[in-house]
DNA sequence: AATGAATGATACCCAAATGGTATCATTCAT
DNA sequence: ATGAATGATACCATTTGGGTATCATTCATT
């Protein structure tokens, strides 16, 4: 049960660093070192980033990425959504499989609105309180 | 974002069906079909639960597996710890790659907290609510 | 004792997800 | 022109999840 893989936890640490310092552009090779990994990872990361909108991007000599959005609105729960993509359950319920208690059944219910809940959590971080 | 596993899934499936009808010793092939799984699967899961104490078995002829614990008290939460693993949290904590700002890092704590709410809302169903 | 129904233990395998690298194209300041 | 930067994409490697196969052991029944 691990909540954060590691695009979002690169991400958060990268998108904490631009907010730190508020530079207008960061390239990649300035980033790597304090989050400590590589720098085509990271690139990547950032890629995805820049398609969610979270962050905007220079091309060229002297760009590099920045915050496109203020940093106390950035919620971690989006990060997760962009970058791990959404709810799963158990199988039961998502992949169709259902279960021989299927109507009856008090579980599904319950699983949803705790994933709900957790992401409510997330949500309630953001990257300004990181920061 | 999953919270059950296959094992898990078909685990509480497997022990809500003997929850209802309580009979002394229920093989394998008794559940295979009500749990829409294999039997060579089920029976690997079935072993799972017998090392953790949820269930016991009875080997040889007219022999299966029965509760061992009032279902009242067999929590989903334990189930979780016993066939998919403690906590990972993300990398950060439980890799050692700490990433730059780790000793100031609000993150940790919340993830931590978050997970353990989680799991505290996992313990407050027992398999006697799903039957 | 022999048989067959059941679990115990373990090794193996396949597919999918995760984590990561490499390459080439494009943009832009100098 | 050059070189510093990202965009896009294909590729690869490792791990995890899900599942099968096999042989050993136990025990009720005959
Ligand atoms: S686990 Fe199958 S319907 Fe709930
Ligand atoms: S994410 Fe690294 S210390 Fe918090």
């Amino acid at each position: 049960m691990k909540i954060l893989n590691r695009d979002v936890d690169y991400a958060v640490r990268a998108l904490v660093l631009m907010a730190r310092n508020d530079r207008p552009a960061t390239p990649v090779a300035g980033m790597r070192e304090e989050v400590r990994v590589s720098g085509p990872f990271l690139r990547k990361i950032m890629q995805k980033l820049q398609r969610s909108g979270f962050v905007h991007s220079v091309k060229g000599k002297g760009g590099g990425f920045a915050l496109a959005r203020d940093p106390g609105n950035i919620r971690l729960g989006e990060l997760v959504s962009a970058l791990q993509g959404g709810i799963r359950l158990n199988d039961c319920v998502s992949g169709g499989k259902l279960c021989a208690f299927h109507s009856a059944c008090k579980l599904r219910g319950r699983l949803a609105s705790m994933e709900g809940r957790l992401l409510e959590e997330l949500a309630a971080i953001t990257v300004k309180d990181l920061a």
